[in-house]
DNA sequence: TTACTTTTGATGTATATACAATTAAATTTG
DNA sequence: CAAATTTAATTGTATATACATCAAAAGTAA
């Protein structure tokens, strides 16, 4: 469906408007319908994608602060995520020996028998949801990494 | 900044999960540099979109679920956000003559002045963060345009 | 007309986002 | 070393998201 007729907007003043209302139209669409399949095993997106972080260590722990930056959505928190992970037996957290400051948190073998189970039915859903070939999803990631090109440096300034 | 330095993720296991990656961050990135903008005037994205689609009315009234409709995020609640413009003057919100159960919503002068105010720094910050030429801009729209067409219509299914 | 159904908007609740403030540990500096 | 600074994580608060429930008005049908 064309943007115009899903927001039920006709005209955009450029084409600079149109991709950025374009942009967060089609990001959330996306997350509403990867929302539902999580939801049917308890998870959020920010929590699904924080277990994915931890899964990508191999195990190994991470620190908050290094979850932190790894999310997606930055400005999210860490600590409470990984709060309700522990809390759901999804991960565990401990005082890291070298520095007493830092957390240790890595995925419980419970949090990765969710992600086995949980990843086959979130690829499928995406192949359905992504109308795109191959070659198109190549193109789309480079234009995404070109947008970002100018101001993406200065995020924290 | 390409996608695998800026989430520090080297690897994605194909191209459509790494474009749906790369679509939700470059999301969350616009949401984050253009809310820094909207909150020097006291505002959020949601509430100035809202405030963008009755201004796009013309001046004419709205009912809370056509704004509804209207909104980027349509799993929003655009009652609540009604409400708060009407708190800070921007929106007026009287019960609809023919229609009982509906409210006529509008955008005030002070709202109009206000959107007057935000919108060329908000121009100009897109202008500086979307580093595509028009012709890439156009050719990400009809990719992102493309992508939704295979399961749009059953959002709500 | 009453009874049933649908539509519209408001409200309640849990979770998430955004950002500021706080606390404790580590590091730096005098 | 002690004081000051920096770093890491937690906590607090306001707003937003997601979704369920509710009440009132409108529409439909017996």
């Amino acid at each position: 469906m064309k943007l115009e007729e899903a927001i039920q907007q006709q005209k955009f003043r450029n084409q600079r408007e149109k991709l950025i209302v374009n942009l967060l139209y089609t990001a959330s669409w996306i997350k509403t319908e990867s929302g539902k399949v999580l939801k049917q095993h308890g998870l959020s997106i920010p929590l699904f994608n924080v277990l994915r972080i931890l899964k990508g260590q191999n195990s190994s722990p991470v620190s908050v602060l290094e979850i932190q930056q790894r999310m997606l959505d930055q400005q999210s928190n860490a600590s409470r995520l990984v709060d309700r992970l522990v809390n759901k037996g999804l991960a565990q957290r401990v005082i890291c020996k070298e520095d007493r400051r830092k957390m240790d948190v890595s995925i419980t073998n419970q949090g990765l028998k969710l992600l086995n189970d949980v990843m086959p039915q979130i690829d499928e859903e995406h192949g359905y949801l992504v109308g795109l070939s191959e070659e198109e999803q190549k193109e789309a990631n480079e234009l995404l990494d070109k947008m970002r090109t100018k101001k993406e440096g200065e995020i924290n300034v």
